[in-house]
DNA sequence: GTTCCGCATGAATCGATAG
DNA sequence: ACTATCGATTCATGCGGAA
């Protein structure tokens, strides 16, 4: 199977103008956030961020297919005190665009930096917020399914009675079990928490993610031979990843620094290494 | 030192107007979500949601003191297929209100709901949003340190009952003479994930927290001596966990029937406990 | 006293069917 | 067309009784 990998050098606000209409299966992005990488898009301040990104996510809408998915990584920055509120309105913006603000999945990061300030505890989550066009998306549930808590192996030893049969829940949830369901089964449906630690090696970019990340959504939202985009490629992470994952992708970085160095690593892949193997954890 | 329990029966929206100005130090709530809990609380409709708690969160804000801490336990609906944006607002509207969105806390949930369904999973986190009144507020950092063994993977682990038990045991064994040194040495500050259980244990109340929550925020806010409130008391784990640690609280509920059961557990409150110290019931 | 094991329960959501 | 009710699905924890 071919796959095709496309990388821009430029601004994603105009770069995205000459992207078709319905071609992209998943975006996938980190966006620069407030004053910092201040270099490549200015420092986009606080009280400004939202006007900033509204032209893309509007662009992002025509771009993405119907049955498409946008994810958005970000997080608030503090500012006098107090964390920002762009985010809250860049949420509420957005439906305004029309798109649908199913989910907000949490990234809960397993080894963040130590440190302390006199009134707050280190940062340990961002927001992975999930919008769409329409209530039905594609979205390939086994495909990230996760090992099944130990709790089975004592629980699923011996069965009682109610075990084999469907036990109802006596408090009218209208919740019930047949916990011999439950043999053999080693796979459960993941939460919407990503309990996942964060990268340490420098890659010379200030905002990676683990590459377990962009994994998780792609193997969640496409299938091989799909289409995935980031306008904000950075260090390439969710690029190399889906051309591993036999996923055509997009990419678009404005510094040239970051789009050679992506472009290197695009072309010594070997793409005989990868089987998809990586395990998220649900703890 | 003598400890105040004073429990309310009644309507938050009434009775919080009898309560003196600047006189708590600590709001911790979780006030009934929209639409859920309908047979006991009525529910209240997601559109609706922001303009029955404005006049809620004014008097909070009466209410606490200036160096005082609002923590607000409150997740987001489906409705549509989307998440509503009720949450959202209303973090908008309290800050016209003056109120200072400091930190938003994420509780982890380690045992969260079950289910399936085709276009999203299981929901497992809940918003925890710390409001002030200023920028400077009492905050007890050290009191909440975690074992540097846990900092990585949970921040609260430390405090369930069978970590407390491991702890002590391990203090006793080895340790010896320097206890205070080798746990100054190996505690590091928590983040702002809490890695927690929920108790399903039958407390005849729909929506406890576990008692590691409110115990967690009392001590980061509060000293011995302070005021304690919540205005949604339920099944009382808040104030019951306050009275414990020795912090004064007031409880509001508008059901008899929790009502009576938390004036019931306060009253049978094992004193001994206490050491000696008196404890006053107004109820 | 301690460990082991059985088992009820929990801030839920979707789709189909009925009014 | 719009709202109300109902059935189906699911995982990890802590309690209490037994060994």
């Amino acid at each position: 199977m071919e796959v095709t990998t496309k990388l821009i050098l430029g601004d994603c606000r105009e770069k995205l103008k000459e992207l078709e209409s319905n071609s992209v299966d998943l975006i996938l992005t980190s966006p620069p956030y407030c004053d910092s990488r201040k270099k490549t898009y200015g420092g986009i301040h606080p009280d400004k961020y939202v006007e900033w990104f509204l032209p893309i996510s509007q662009e992002l809408l025509r771009i993405l297919k119907h049955d498409g998915t946008f994810v958005l990584n970000i997080k608030e920055r503090v500012v006098g005190g107090e964390r920002h509120t762009y985010v809250l309105q860049l949420i509420l913006e957005m439906r305004k665009q029309s798109w649908l603000w199913t989910e907000e999945l949490i990234w809960h990061k397993k080894n963040c930096y130590p440190g302390k300030w006199p009134n707050r505890f280190r940062d340990a989550w961002e927001r992975l917020l999930q919008f769409n066009k329409n209530e039905k998306f594609n979205m390939y549930q086994e495909e990230v399914m996760v090992p099944v808590g130990n709790w089975a192996e004592t629980r699923l030893k011996s069965l009682s009675k109610t075990d084999r049969i469907r036990d109802n829940a006596k408090n009218g949830s209208g919740f019930g079990k047949n916990v011999s369901n439950w043999i053999n089964r080693d796979k459960v449906y993941p939460t919407n928490v990503l309990h996942l630690a964060t990268e340490c090696n420098n890659k010379n970019h200030s905002a990676v993610f683990p590459e377990a990340l962009p994994e998780w959504f792609i193997k969640l939202f496409t299938k091989e031979g799909d289409t995935v985009l980031d306008p904000f490629m950075g260090s390439g992470t969710t690029i190399v990843v889906a051309q591993q994952m036999i996923r055509d992708s997009i990419g678009i970085e404005i510094l040239p620094k970051y789009y050679e160095m992506v472009k290197n690593k695009i072309k010594t892949t070997d793409r005989h290494l990868f089987r998809g193997e990586k395990i998220l954890c649900n703890y």
